[in-house]
This record gives structure tokens, sequence and C-alpha cells, in this order.
RNA sequence: GGGGAGAUACCCAAGCGGCCAAAGGGGGCAGACUGUAAAUCUGCUGGCGUUCGCCUUCGGAGGUUCGAACCCUCCUCUCCCCA
């Protein structure tokens, strides 16, 4: 075997590592080499949601990955979809969006910027827009470009036929999408797209177009979608089930303790990028019982705190856990709130006290009054301490005091009349 | 173009004139137990005021009625069958 074989067979290794699937294996072996022999990077795309970012482990699989291509020398090319944005992935649930202005467009990509660069090379990395070429295409373009793919195709996206099938509605223009993400990579001339197992069908496309167009096609490289913090669920925003990569270390730290076990290895994997020795230790460890899950799982939080912080942060953050979870104690820095009472209707008798309930739904413990009392009576709510589960309670106005709703919201709060309508009934 | 079915709270799904803020399940939240895991058990799950009650909600707009998620009319949207 040539030494460009060695070389290319090589980085090949590394970037297969942790893919669900290669379309095709060998073809990308062909386009390593290619790129050895002549110098010329790959070009690997990635496309995003226009819309304002809030990345977490979940792209960061994605962005890893696309990292690994970036240190082996090769040119990422950071697609934000702000024509398809007007689509929205056909899943069924997402709706068709308005155009975003371009300030908002240009807002979101900062915000992109701050947060991949965190992971990403920005030397190696070209953030584009669709509405770049889209924009100016013509009906007539549209049409050439949907005539190069047939209804019966389109219908074999899992999601497609799922609806189709289970008789729900599916607008025309969703066919638009993979065709659309298809025609970004014939523009951008991508030798490779990476995406999410749910992107398969739309990475294909690409290839499809390419062809048609007489490129070589792309190389469609899988990645394995990340459970969200229930296990269950793929991690995304929407369900809240999320680890955000630009959250506080405590946060981090905090939702990582909370997944389940049976995920501590696929996150160590694909969320913390640990070598595949020290995921096959983790889960031999938690196979024979020598490391307590409760061990793994900080380990791991301390891992993703660090990558997303720093090694210090990640300490203090465990400190900080154990404390407050295992000790039952406080966090560090309670946050300090005053909240004004004038607007309480001040009765006979209870002058200078407030209701425990809305003080709760003031500072935000709650979203409603009726909810906060539900948790008082269900005993989520302690004052300085002490459990109380009358929804009734007042607090009294005299000091300030301490605030725990829940396992994980923690004020101190000082009530105070305003100065101006003190002493005054105030009615709206 | 013709015919049929349907739109209920975060999701699925009952309800078909008053007892409906609306069954049940899922999800979520809180509590117990724990390792802020899983499993399990309990409670809660529209808003506002102190029992009692008031206000907003069952695709939209009107109407019938003492009273409507439930009946009528129109509209919007979806699905199915036929052409």
């Amino acid at each position: 075997m040539s030494e460009l074989k060695e070389r290319a067979l090589s980085q090949c290794r590394v970037l297969e590592r942790g893919t669900t699937e290669i379309v095709s294996r060998d073809e990308l072996l062909g386009k390593l080499e290619r790129s050895l022999r002549t110098g010329v990077p790959l070009r690997v795309k990635l496309g995003a949601d226009p819309s304002a970012p809030d990345l977490h482990l979940g792209h960061a699989v994605v962005l890893r990955k696309l990292r690994q291509f970036q240190d082996l020398g090769h040119q990422v090319i950071f697609l934000i979809g702000d024509f398809t944005g007007m689509i929205g992935d056909p899943t069924g649930k997402s709706e068709t969006r308005k155009p975003l202005a371009v300030e908002e467009v240009q807002a979101n990509a900062e915000s992109y910027r701050k947060q991949i660069f965190k992971l990403l090379d920005p030397q190696r990395t070209e953030i584009r827009f669709n509405s770049e070429w889209l924009g100016g295409m013509s009906f007539a373009d549209v049409i050439r470009l949907t005539a190069e793919y047939t209804v019966a195709r389109i219908l074999e996206r899992d999601d497609f036929q799922k609806r189709y099938e289970g008789g729900h509605p599916i607008g025309i223009h969703e066919f638009l999408y993979p065709l659309v993400q298809g025609y970004d990579s014939v523009v951008l001339k991508a030798d490779v797209e990476l995406g999410g197992t749910d992107q398969k069908f739309n990475l294909l496309v690409g290839r499809d177009l390419q062809r048609a167009r007489g490129q070589e096609p792309q190389v469609a490289l899988i990645t394995p979608l990340l459970e969200g913090t229930d296990g269950v669920q793929k991690m995304s925003k929407s369900l809240g089930n999320y680890i955000g990569i630009d959250e506080p270390a405590r946060e981090i730290y905090g939702k990582t303790m909370s997944i389940p076990d049976s995920l501590i290895a696929r996150y160590a994997e694909l969320a913390a990028g640990m070598s595949p020795e020290a995921v096959g230790a983790i889960e031999q460890g938690l196979r024979n019982g020598s490391l307590h899950p409760r061990e793994a799982k900080a380990n791991l939080a301390k891992n993703l705190v660090a990558l997303y912080h720093d090694q210090k942060a990640a300490a203090e953050a465990a400190v900080e856990f154990d404390r407050i979870f295992r000790k039952k104690g406080l966090p560090d820095d309670v946050p300090i709130e005053i909240v004004y009472g004038h607007e309480i209707l001040r009765e006979k008798g209870v002058e200078n006290t407030v209701p425990l309930a809305w003080l709760i739904a003031r500072s935000k413990g709650a979203e409603s009054i009726s909810q906060a009392k539900r948790l008082i009576r269900q005993g989520g709510v302690s004052l300085d301490g002490k459990v109380l589960i009358d929804e009734h309670f007042r607090v009294p106005m005299d000091r300030e005091h301490l605030l725990r709703v829940g396992k994980r919201f923690f004020r101190r709060i000082t009530v105070s009349m305003s100065k101006d309508s003190s002493g005054r009934r105030k009615k709206t």
C-alpha cells in the first residue's frame, strides 16, 4: 500500500469513529487520498437552522466531528439556512417561518459564531448563508430543480411516509426542503456533508442532485442523535431536555448528574469525546460493579464542564453540587432580590406582611400565584429553612428571607414598600 | 367537481344541552425513597381573590336557549373516498 493510502486510511479511521453511517466509506477514502495528493482540503458542509441558536451537546456531537476534519486540514463550511428557514425542516412539528429580517439573521449568525468557535477552528471555517444563491433564483430555476426529483423518491423520506400514512398534512413546499438542501451542496461543491440520523435523507438527496449536475457526489457522514437528559427523546431545545454549551458550569454539571445511568457511556463517547478505551473502561466498570454510577457520572460532568469552561470551574461545580444536593446546603451565591410590595392591598391586621404565594410568583419561583400555592401545599417551598405548607402564609416584611422553591430555586428576598406609595392603599 | 369524517387544555384522547376548568393516558412539576439515576408510591397540572366564588378556555364568527365544548348558520383548516 502506498504511503498516501496509508495516511488516508488513518484519517478515515479517526473520522468514522462514532458515526452511524458513512455513504460511502470508500468514497470518503478516495476523497481523503486525493486531498492528500493534491493538497486541496476537502469541503465539509454542515447546515444550520437560522433561528436564534442555543447550541447543546447534541449539536456538539456533529461539531466535534467537524473539528476532527479541521484538525486533519480540511475546510468546514458552516451553512446558515436563512432561506430554507422559510420552509422549516419538515418534521411536521416545525412551523413554516416568515423570512427573518437581515438584522435578525446577522444577530443569529453572530451568536452562532460565538458558540461554534468553542469547538471549531475559525481559521478553517467559512460561514455562508443560502439566501446568497437561493434568493436570486427565478421560478424557472425552481421548476428545473424540482424536475430533477420525483414524488415517489421524496415520499421515501421516513417522515413524509409516516405523515402520509397517518393522514397528516404535508405541504408541497415541504417537498422542497430536501431539494434545496441538496442544491446547497451543489452550489458549495461539498465533498462531505455531516448530519444527524434525522438528516440522512436530505444528505442523500444532495448526492443525487450533485450527480445530476455532473458533480462528484458528496459523502454523507451521519452521526448519532444524542438523547436528551430524559434519556428517551433526542436532545432538543423545544423538549427542554438539553444541556447547552453556553450554560453556566453548575448547570452543565447538575444537568449531567440527572441523566439516566444508561446514558453515561453514550455521553462519555459522544458528548465528552472520550477515547474508545476510556468509554470501554467506564462500561466495564459499571457492569462489574467496580465503578459506582454516581462516580462515573460525576466524572463525566466534570469533563463536560471542563470542556466548555475549565478545570477550575469543573472542580467548583462538583463541590457546590455536593453541598447542595448531598448535604442539602445552599449554593455559594444565592441571588438577592428586593421585591416591592406596595401593589399588594394591605388589609387590617396584616400590614407588614405579604402573601408567600404572591412573593414566590413575583420572584419567578413559580409562574403564577396559583402555581405557587400548589407548590406550597405540596411541601415544595421553604422559607428560612422551614418548610411551609400553609398556602395562605404571610411573610413578614421585617428582614431578608431565604426562599427555596423546589430543588433548585433559591433567593434571598427583602420585601420593601416603595417610598411614594407607602402607607397608602393602592387599588388597581 | 361530488360525497363522507373531523378540529377539545403541552401531546394523544373522551365528552355530545346543565352535575364540565372539561374523564383517561402520556408528558411536566412537587413530595417520599435515592446517587438531583432508574423503578415505585403520593399529590398537583388555566388564572384571580381568604371556605364560597369570580374570570378566561373546547378551530373562528354569529345564532337558538334561563343555560352550549355539546344544537343551528356561515367561515377557516385537515383527512378519507369517488371523479
